[in-house]
RNA sequence: GGCCCCGUAGCUCAGUGGAUUAGAGCAGCAGCCUUCUAAGCUGUUGGUCGCAGGUUCGAGUCCUGCCGGGGUCGCCA
C-alpha cells in the first residue's frame, strides 16, 4: 500500500521544528529540556560540565502525572549542589515558556511532569500521517555497520521447526536495525567442515547408489536417514553415473560431500523464502581452513593469537560433577579464555589433530572483524547458551576489546496444537520442517507469534490457535486492525470524498481540523501514535524486536476499543454522515493507526492486509 | 557439581535500562450491547514481583547467597 508514498523527509535536523510535523516528540522534548539546562548553565545554575546523559523523557505509568516526565532534575541535582526538587522548580520555571507545553508539574523526588498542549499532539499526528512508511525511521544508529548472524543451521537437512524462531528473530531484528540508520549485513555461516558434513556425505553416496538401482536396504545407525537425501542421490547419478562408485572414499568423498551441501543450502535458502528471509552473505566455513589455494586462516588467527599470549599448550582439568567417561588427560592447544572472563581456557584443536569447531568460528569472527564490523550480533539456539562466554572472550581477543558482540540465545518453541503438544518422534529423520508448519498456517502467524515473546523465554506455538479469528490471537487481532482502518476509508466515501493515493490521501487529511480530536480516547490514541518512534528506537538498540508486536497489539487493541465505543455511541463514530469536518479529523486518526500497524508489521515482515473476508 | 536462562495476579505474559500509587490479555464477578466488516464493551475482584540479605535518597529492575524449573558441561556443531 505504500508504493505510492512519496518520501518524506526527517524533519529532526531542521531548525524551527514547531512549523514542521514532529517526527519524534519524545525526542523532540528531550531537546526541550535540555535547552532549559542549558539556559541554567548560562546563569551559573548548573556547572557547564554537569554530565546530562542520563536524562530522559518518557510516558510516566500513570496517565494523572501528565504526557510526560522527566528525571532531569533529579540526574543533574548532585552536580548542582542542589536539591531535587528545589532544581526541578528552576527547570519547570524554563519549561513553563515553551509553546509546547501546557503545564509543568513538580512532582515526587523530583520529577518534572509535562503536560503538551493539543497541537503538539495534533502535530505528532500529522508526522505520523504524512511519513508514511518513514514513520519512526531515525538516523541513530549514524550509519555504523552491524554483522547479523542467524539461522546457520548445519547444511544436513532442511531447515526444522526449531530454526524457525530464530530465523524469524534474526530477520526483524535486521529490519528493525536498518530501519534506525545502521549498516546491516544478514549472514549465514555454512557449517560445512568437520564430522556431520561427512555423515552427510555418506549418507549421501548411500542414496547415490540406491539411485543406480543398488538395493541398499535400512539406513545404518549413524547415517541420515531422510528422504531429502534421495535427490541428492538421483543427481549424484545423473552426473557420474557409476564413476564414483570404483574411487576409494578419500576420492569420492569431497565430491559427493560438495555436491550434498550445496544441495541442502539451496532447501535452506528456500525454506527461508517461505518465509520471506534472505540473507547478504552465506560464509562457508571450509573457506576458513585452507582449501589448496586459500591459506589456512583458522592455522593464521591461531597463530596470532600465540604471539599475543592467548593461545597455549596446556592442561585442563577434567570435567566436576558428570563424570566423562573417556577422559584423557593430554597437553593440548587452548584458548586463554579465563583472561577474558571465561570460566575455564578452551581447546582449539582435536585429538585427531584437526581444529575444534570453536577455532574455526574465533577465525569466522576474525574475519567479520577483518570486514570491518565493529558490531556483531549472532543469533544461537538455547542449546548453544553454554559457548557464549568463550565466544565473546574470542571477541575480545582478536579484536583487542575493540568490537562488541551480542550473542542473542533464543529458547525452545513447544509445537502444540489446541493445547496438545505434537508428538515429534525421536526416531532420527521424523521431525516437523519449517516449511511444514508455514504450509500449514501461512507465514504471517509464524513470524509474528514467533517474535510475540521475548527471546530469551520458552514459547508456546499453537497452530490451532494462530489461524482462529479472535482476540485470542495476536496475528489476527493486529491485521484485523488494519484491514479494519481501511475498511472505514471505504465506508466514509459517501461522507467524504478522499483521493484514492495514499500520499494525497495523507496531505488532505493532515490539514483536517485536529482540534476537534477531543475525546479522551482519541487523545490517548494520538499520544500512542506518538510513542512509535521512541519505542522502534528501544527496540533496535536494546536488540528486541518482540517490543514491536506488543506495541503493535496494544495500538490494534486501542483501536478496536475505538471502533466498539462509537458502535455503542454513534457521536463517537468516525464516520459522522452530517459533518465532514469531525469526519475527516477521525480519519486522520484513522490513517495514522493504519500507518503504524502496516509500519510496525513491516518491520516484524507481516503482511498489512487491506481487508480480511 | 560448574556455568547460562527463567521465576511478576488463578493461567499466559509485558514492565520503556533504578524512579511518582507494579500493568495487559484470558479466567472470575456486576452491568450493558447485537455491529461504520467478523474483535463484544464498561466497571470490578485479584500481587510480600520465588526467598533472604546488600548497594541507593529511591530496587520487579543492580550485587551476593539460597530455593524451584529448563538448558548445557574437552576431541558435536
Amino acid at each position: 500500500m505504500h508504493a505510492s508514498l512519496t518520501r518524506h523527509r526527517n524533519c529532526v535536523s531542521r531548525r524551527g521544528a514547531m512549523t514542521q510535523p514532529i517526527t519524534n516528540i519524545f525526542a523532540t522534548v528531550l531537546e526541550r529540556v535540555h535547552a532549559a539546562g542549558h539556559t541554567l548553565i548560562a546563569s551559573g545554575v548548573l556547572p557547564a560540565a554537569a554530565d546530562r546523559s542520563r536524562v530522559v523523557v518518557e510516558p510516566p505509568r500513570d496517565p494523572s502525572h501528565g504526557d510526560m516526565a522527566t528525571n532531569a532534575a533529579m540526574v543533574l541535582a548532585k552536580d548542582a549542589g542542589r536539591k531535587p526538587r528545589e532544581l526541578a522548580e528552576l527547570l519547570a520555571g524554563e519549561l513553563r515558556g515553551d509553546p509546547l507545553v501546557a503545564k509543568v508539574d513538580v512532582a515526587g523526588p523530583g520529577f518534572i511532569n509535562l503536560t503538551l498542549k493539543p497541537e503538539a499532539w495534533a502535530s505528532a499526528l500529522v508526522s505520523a500521517i504524512l511519513s508514511g512508511p518513514d514513520y519512526g525511521r531515525s538516523h541513530i544508529g549514524s550509519g555504523q555497520s552491524v554483522n547479523v548472524e542467524y539461522v546457520s543451521a548445519n547444511p544436513t537437512g532442511p531447515l526444522h521447526v526449531g530454526h524457525t524462531r530464530g530465523a524469524v528473530f534474526g530477520d526483524a531484528l535486521a529490519n528493525l536495525l536498518a530501519f534506525t540508520g545502521f549498516a546491516v549485513t544478514r549472514e549465514y555461516y555454512i557449517n560445512d567442515a568437520g564430522a556431520q558434513v561427512e555423515v552427510l556425505a555418506r549418507s549421501a553416496f548411500l542414496r547415490y547408489r540406491e539411485a543406480l538401482g543398488e538395493d541398499i536396504g535400512p539406513i545404518p545407525e549413524g547415517l541420515y536417514p531422510g528422504d531429502y537425501l534421495k535427490p541428492v542421490g538421483e543427481a549424484l547419478a545423473a552426473e557420474f553415473a557409476r564413476g564414483l562408485l570404483d574411487m576409494p572414499e578419500p576420492q569420492w568423498l569431497p565430491i559427493v560431500r560438495g555436491k550434498a551441501v550445496a544441495m541442502m543450502m539451496e532447501a535452506i535458502r528456500a525454506d527461508l523464502a517461505a518465509l520471506n528471509i534472505k540473507h547478504d552473505v552465506f560464509f562457508s566455513e571450509r573457506s576458513l581452513l585452507g582449501d589448496g589455494t586459500q591459506s589456512d586462516q583458522v592455522g593464521q588467527t591461531i597463530a596470532e593469537l600465540r604471539r599475543e599470549g592467548h593461545v597455549y599448550e596446556g592442561r585442563l582439568p577434567p570435567p566436576k560433577g558428570a563424570p566423562v567417561e573417556d577422559w584423557e588427560d593430554r597437553e593440548q592447544t587452548l584458548f586463554r579464555a579465563t583472561e577474558f572472563g571465561d570460566d575455564i581456557d578452551r581447546p582449539l584443536k582435536k585429538s585427531d589433530g584437526g581444529y575444534t569447531y570453536f577455532a574455526s568460528d574465533i577465525a569466522y569472527h576474525k574475519s567479520k572483524f577483518d570486514r570491518g564490523f565493529r558490531d556483531m550480533i549472532d543469533v544461537w539456539g538455547a542449546d548453544h547458551g553454554g559457548y557464549v562466554k568463550r565466544m565473546n572472550a574470542a571477541v575480545k581477543a582478536i579484536s583487542d576489546g575493540k568490537a562488541a558482540l551480542d550473542v542473542k540465545i533464543i529458547q525452545l518453541v513447544r509445537l502444540l496444537r489446541a493445547g496438545e503438544p505434537v508428538k515429534m518422534s525421536k526416531r532420527a529423520g521424523d521431525f516437523i520442517t519449517l516449511r511444514d508448519v508455514v504450509d500449514e498456517v501461512g507465514r504471517d502467524p509464524v513470524r509474528f507469534m514467533m517474535l510475540y515473546r521475548k527471546n530469551d523465554a520458552s514459547l508456546d506455538f499453537d497452530l490451532a490457535k494462530v489461524i482462529e479469528q479472535s482476540r485470542d490471537n495476536p496475528v489476527f487481532y493486529v491485521q484485523y486492525g488494519h484491514a479494519r482502518g481501511h475498511s472505514v476509508f471505504r465506508n466514509a466515501r459517501e461522507v467524504v470524498q478522499l483521493p484514492d493515493d495514499w500520499s494525497q490521501r495523507a496531505r488532505r487529511l493532515s490539514d483536517a481540523e485536529l482540534a476537534r480530536l477531543d475525546d479522551a480516547a482519541e487523545l490517548a490514541l494520538m499520544r500512542k501514535l506518538a510513542q512509535f518512534p521512541r519505542v522502534v528506537e528501544a527496540a533496535a538498540l536494546s536488540h528486541e524486536p518482540h517490543r514491536i508486536a506488543f506495541f503493535l497489539y496494544e495500538l490494534a487493541s486501542d483501536f478496536h476499543a475505538q471502533w466498539t465505543r462509537g458502535n455503542n455511541s454513534p457521536h463517537l463514530r468516525f464516520i459522522i454522515q452530517d459533518d465532514p469536518n469531525i469526519t475527516l479529523a477521525r480519519l486522520a486518526l484513522v490513517a495514522g493507526v493504519v500507518n503504524v500497524l502496516a509500519v510496525g508489521l513491516s518491520l516484524l515482515g507481516v503482511d498489512a492486509p487491506l481487508e480480511m473476508r
